[in-house]
RNA sequence: GGCCCCGUCGUCUAGCGGCCUAGGACACUUGGUUUUCAUCCAAGAGAUCGCGGGUUCGAUUCCCGCCGGGGUCACCA
């Protein structure tokens, strides 16, 4: 049997993180498989359709590094696979099932069905359910109500005292009664499909055969189920995924505690296999003490059975972090650059003042990759490399304690870099010079080099100093000094 | 509230009856490398396995109850 998954979402908005962890499992289990991955756009909710967020939608899912065999753009045996553009096949399908009793028409307002939940509230009735009132509607009355065009929708005839169960594949066997099932609208009345009818029918046609979704979907899996029987046909294999929450508390993610959105990350200076690798963990781990997995590694070792059962996983931004700064390490100073060149190009966002070429840039780089751990710090922290630094008196003063002692140091330095061939400007030999001249007048290495830091950088924290002197030249290197003295 | 799911270091987890005086990673602390920061290396601290009953020679692992957390109860997905 080829393993065929699908990740089906909405264009409401922004796609979610977690939906890109979805999305990552059912890619990775029909790749382990040799089989297809499908991608479905689920707009059948018209009122919450977000202009554009279709291709923001495609375009994130593809930067994040996947693809799909079928789906948008790429077509397919079963296309088209935006669901908006298949309302024939649903309503086909909502008949179909009135024709063979499963389904019927109920014509009932907003307002009845307000009262009739209001009602059952006030009875003090655990659920509110709908009271299949349509349902001993004649076929005469239909018919008639039908011609006269009053607004209807199609609702799932539940069988009552029955069960139905979900066999998951994470989960275990459930057992749902169905008195707890209220009879789900199929097809609403603007003629779109709820969410319902539209998964199982295309889940269906589409030839899914796992389902690898969110937690929040176990409570509808037995309507779902009902639909498939009802149909007649195969069901598919269900696993449902633990749901993602803010790390140290007991909510959802949170705006206010970081990104949501899956582009956000990208935009914060994320890396796609940072993101994807840290994905990967939320709810998977392969039993050993590997942690670093490219995407391949993971198709090969990821299994269901291997996902855990806890209903809530936190969202640890600081192991991203960890993660994104790893990757950042792994890459050589040209692939740092050009990531960083791609990314401030599509963010719009300047990594740095002036004009200089590239290969001053990638020195750079090099130099700060280790401290990086994201590619939006680059800027803040090589902002000297690129345009004069404003220095802090104090802060260069309080290097030694006292301003004749760091002039003295300065003076000193300077005199000796000024006597520096060009030729001979390395960081090797500026380093042997300046121990030397640390050793003739008995400075102290941190005063002396931290005076020099804070005043040819502003910082007091940057790469090793004689690198940072090299990349910088002898003229930059003797301008800054000599701008600390006062003569 | 009804139904359903879950419950191991701060966090993510390993564990599928004895290998556990509970392992790893992130975070944290200390030490080493070092002129700073970061990296790297080493060490350390951190979990009476939610609680209470069983079952068993033996329970983190199996069963029950409780408590705690979560999900869901729409013509939204």
């Amino acid at each position: 049997m080829t393993v065929r998954t699908r990740m089906a979402p909405s264009p409401t908005g922004e796609y979610h993180i977690g939906g890109m962890r979805t999305l990552l499992y059912n890619y990775a289990l029909a790749k382990k498989h040799n089989g297809q991955f499908i991608l479905r756009i689920e707009d059948t909710d018209r009122e919450r359709f977000v202009e554009g967020a279709m291709e923001r939608l495609i375009r994130v899912i593809k930067d994040y590094g996947f693809s799909w065999d079928e789906g948008p753009e790429v077509g397919g045996p079963h296309a088209p696979y935006i669901q908006s553009e298949r309302l024939d096949i649903y309503k086909k399908h909502a008949l179909e099932l009135v024709e063979k009793g499963h389904a019927y028409y109920c014509f009932c307002t907003k307002e009845r069905l307000e009262e009739l939940r209001e009602s059952q509230k006030a009875q003090g009735k655990p659920t509110t359910k709908y009271d299949k009132h349509c349902l001993s509607l004649s076929k005469e009355e239909i018919q008639e109500k039908l011609n006269s065009g009053i607004p209807y929708v199609i609702r799932l005839n539940v069988p009552e005292n029955n069960t139905v169960v979900v066999k998951d594949k994470i989960l275990g066997e459930i057992t749902f009664p169905t008195n707890d099932i209220d009879d789900q609208v199929l097809l609403k009345s603007d003629g779109y499909p709820t969410y319902h009818l539209a998964v199982v029918v295309d889940d269906h046609l589409m030839e899914i055969n796992y389902v690898l979704r969110g937690m929040e979907w176990l409570p509808s899996t037995p309507k779902h189920i009902l639909l498939y029987k009802a149909f007649g046909w195969d069901l598919p294999i269900y696993a449902h995924l633990p749901l993602l929450k803010e790390k140290g508390g007991t909510q959802k993610l949170s705006k206010r505690m970081g990104s949501v959105a899956a582009t956000e990350f990208l935009a914060e200076g994320y890396l796609p296999e940072a993101l994807n690798n840290f994905l990967m963990f939320l709810g998977w781990n392969p039993g050993t003490e590997k942690e670093i997995y490219s995407l391949e590694e993971f198709i090969n070792d990821f299994s269901i059975e291997k996902v855990g059962k806890t209903d809530l996983v936190s969202f640890d931004r600081d192991k991203l972090l960890w993660y994104n700064g790893y990757y950042i390490r792994q890459l050589s100073a040209e692939e740092l650059f050009n990531r960083l060149s791609a990314w401030s190009e599509k963010h719009n966002i300047k990594l740095y003042e002036g004009a200089v070429d590239n290969e001053y840039v990638i020195k750079v780089t090099s130099l700060v990759q280790e401290r990086l751990k994201t590619l939006k710090e680059f800027t803040e922290v090589t902002e000297y490399f690129f345009r004069e630094p404003k220095v802090d008196q104090t802060l260069l003063v309080k290097q030694t304690g006292s301003k004749e002692k760091s002039e003295d140091i300065l003076n000193s330095y300077l005199n000796l870099y000024s006597s520096i061939n060009k030729a001979d400007w390395t960081a090797e030999f500026l380093d042997e010079k300046s121990h030397e001249l640390l050793k003739e007048k008995e400075y102290k290495p941190k005063e002396a080099f931290m005076t020099i830091r804070v005043a040819v950088s502003g910082e007091t924290a940057t790469p090793p100093l004689f690198e940072v002197l090299t990349l910088l030249g002898k003229e930059k290197t003797l301008m800054r000094i000599k701008q600390h003295l006062s003569n």
